[in-house]
RNA sequence: GCCGUUGUAGCUCAGUGGUAGAGCACUUCCUUGGUAAGGAAGAGGUCGUGAGUUCAAUUCUCAUCAACGGCUCCA
């Protein structure tokens, strides 16, 4: 007899070889007809294998994450059956689960699935699944897995297997498909009842762009057609979100062939979103002991030589244009011109920190295909600022940068993100990474601790340093799950040297500053694009293009109407008058739809009394308010940066 | 940059080997209407661009540009 342990703390005890779905049934069989796999010691099992020892054990189902890729990953198992039926002869590489279904990356030969195929896919992995076959692991010797592997051909398993130890390489077959797969896997195809193959990609094997482009498939899959319906209709939802949308239907910012790809043209409602943003920035930074610069848009090679960009990040720069002999290029960031700005007079300690920032414009020449919408352009506003400071100041200066992303993502309403501390790869120094080892080792151990003493979450990630020095990252969602860096916090540890950047410190020796590039609010670009789907284009009224639309009844109270637009404007309101010759009932559907906050519908009444009846976008009639009252709280609202009406 | 899909009116989309259609938006007129679409008429497109096949191309083929879905990349 065994042990086990269940998540309650209760002990059970059961003959040696009992499986995790024995024990469900034991206790239940409605649970036992939900359970997908198991826990074992912490680790996922197969729900049908069989315990000998003393475990502690919980049951996965459909609510656990464990429960959920596991039943994707069988998913990608029944769709590899149904394309192998389909297309003899398909050369599997690898199909695992992700954070929303699945994928399983195919080497097709010459043969091409199209989105018609898919819906025929999905119809034979349906027939499939119906015959609830039973996923069936088997230990296997290596040679016989290599055996097996070479018999079909099939060199991508063959690539896995050089890689996994004699004794540790299991098979799992489900039907008549049988996978090279360490599992584990749900009990049978049964279990899955509602499948919808999503896309078709290319991919590269090993995500090398060297090597051949294999097919991948992505679908989803659900133990029930209902959670499926609700998966489409918030994808559904999810697009009506997509800022690329939005920014069209509100007249944001828009696109145009003859400009070019990756440069937006800011809108007069986008202007006005922009400037409401640098006043909010000014007013901060200034706060904050900031000071404002501006420089040039271009600059000579000599200066990003210097600055290493050059030979690190050229690709990334758009070339180079020729005058009088010398090469000059777009700035892809500010930073070269401001260390020229420090450098420009002798600095002392007094003067440190020392703290200039600039809404500049850079351009990046990003590779084509990564082009998307605001949220990656060519063209960007970055929010830019830096400071140079002593190591004994780097503590309280980084952490006062931390503050102030935290203070604006209070502002905006920003919940869903993570913070990413990104280090180098010490193998990539001197390559990818500036090489200098220990400023490397004791630059990262600053910003860990500046982390970790204010208690912010955070995660580490390897390899995604700034060639310069480390970084926070702050990365969020857009609406429909790319996932971005909004804001920006890097140490530089390497440009204050290239630059010969030096203070005199009060021991009258010379040392060489910190630097310190933040960008809280990111790119104007991407900010706003990721405005627009965090609001729906409901902007709280600080930020709204239009914040006020009055509408008239009908043009008996059209004088009336602007009388009430001028006292708006002459009160710094954003406001306007719709005076067509429409029905009220239409005003007020199309400013709603244009997601003005607050639409003042006025008559005969109004008019009389000197009054408004005040509309909320969203909400309806909020009542009836006299002008200057209405003028008090809207001006209040603007003052406050009120997120939303709450 | 790579793989795949798409490209018709300002927007959303239908359609065809014989030089195009709907709804909304727009213009004009009627209507002066109290909280999410009043009515009528009109105007608007050489079907992304270039070449080829054909008596004839928006439709078929190729190239090219762009957008979209991924991959790679991302200071």
């Amino acid at each position: 007899m065994i042990n086990v342990t269940l998540p309650d703390g209760a002990i059970r005890q059961y003959e040696s070889g009992v499986s995790a779905l024995d024990i469900a049934k034991s206790i239940s069989e409605g649970l036992a007809r939900k359970v997908l796999a198991a826990s074992v010691n912490g680790q996922v099992w197969d729900a049908t294998r069989a315990i000998t020892t003393d475990v502690t054990l919980k049951l996965l189902t459909w609510d656990d994450n464990d429960g959920k890729s596991t039943f994707w990953h069988s998913s990608a198992h029944l769709m590899a059956e149904a394309i192998e039926a389909k297309y003899p002869g398909a050369k599997f590489w690898v199909g695992p689960a992700i954070d929303k279904g699945f994928y399983y990356d195919i080497d097709l030969g010459d043969r091409k699935i199209s989105e018609e195929d898919l819906a025929e896919l999905e119809k034979l992995m349906n027939g499939l699944a119906k015959k609830s076959n039973p996923y069936v692991r088997k230990e296997i010797a290596k040679a016989e897995a290599l055996a097996y592997f070479t018999e079909k051909g099939d060199e991508y398993k063959l690539d896995l297997l050089s890689n996994l130890e004699d004794g540790a390489i299991t098979f799992y077959t489900q039907g008549d498909f049988t996978d090279l797969c360490r599992g584990p896997h749900i009990p049978n195809t049964g279990f899955i009842k509602a499948i919808k193959l999503t896309s078709i990609a290319g991919a590269y094997w090993k995500g090398d762009e060297k090597n051949k482009m294999l097919t991948r498939v992505y679908g989803v899959t659900f133990p029930n057609q209902k959670e499926l319906d609700e998966y489409l209709l918030m994808l559904e939802e999810a697009k009506k979100r997509d800022h690329r949308k939005l920014g069209k239907e509100l007249g944001i910012y828009t696109m145009d062939d003859d400009v070019g790809q990756g440069l937006p043209l800011w809108m007069p409602n986008g202007t006005v979103i922009i400037e409401e943003l640098e006043k909010l920035a000014k007013e901060t930074e200034e706060a904050a002991g900031y000071q404002r610069v501006v420089t040039p848009h271009i600059a000579k090679e000599s200066m990003y030589l210097t600055s290493g960009h050059l030979p690190y990040y050229a690709d990334s720069m758009f070339p180079p244009m020729e005058m009088d002999g010398e090469k000059y290029y777009l700035k892809a960031m500010n930073c070269p011109h401001h260390h020229k700005i420090f450098a420009a007079e002798p600095k002392s300690y007094r003067d440190l920190p020392y703290r200039i920032a600039e809404y500049g414009t850079c351009y990046r020449y990003e590779q084509s295909g990564e082009l998307f919408g605001l949220m990656r352009v060519r063209c960007l506003h970055m929010n830019d600022a830096h400071i140079y400071c002593s190591k004994e100041q780097f503590f309280q200066e980084f952490k006062a940068v931390n503050d102030l992303y935290l203070k604006y993502f209070k502002i905006f309403g920003i919940d869903k993100y993570v913070m990413r501390l990104s280090l180098h790869e010490p193998s990539k120094l001197g390559q990818k990474y500036v090489n200098e080892p220990e400023l490397w080792k004791e630059t990262e151990e600053m910003v860990r601790k500046v982390l970790i003493e204010t208690n912010t979450p955070f995660v580490e990630v390897a390899d995604e340093a700034a060639f310069y020095g480390p970084k926070i990252d702050v990365q969020i969602w857009s609406a429909i799950g790319r996932e971005f860096t909004l804001a920006t916090n890097q140490v530089d540890f390497n440009s204050g040297r290239k630059f010969k950047l030096a203070y005199t410190t009060q021991q009258n020796d010379t040392d060489t500053p910190l630097i310190i590039h933040r960008a809280p609010l990111g790119t104007h670009e991407r900010f706003i694009g990721f405005l627009l789907e965090h609001y729906a284009g409901k902007f709280p009224v600080w930020l709204s293009p239009q914040q006020v639309k009055v509408l008239p009844i009908s043009d008996k109270y059209l004088e009336y109407a602007q009388q009430v637009h001028q006292t708006l404007r002459s009160n710094g309101i954003r406001a306007s008058v719709d005076d067509r010759n429409e029905k009220i009932g239409k005003k007020i559907r199309e400013a709603e739809l244009s997601r003005v906050p607050y639409m003042l519908v006025v008559g005969e009444k109004e008019m009389t009394e000197g009054k408004l009846a005040v509309r909320r976008q969203g909400k309806g009639d909020i009542g009836v308010l006299p002008v200057d009252e209405f003028v008090g709280l809207v001006r209040q609202e603007i003052g406050n940066r009120k997120d939303s009406d709450g």
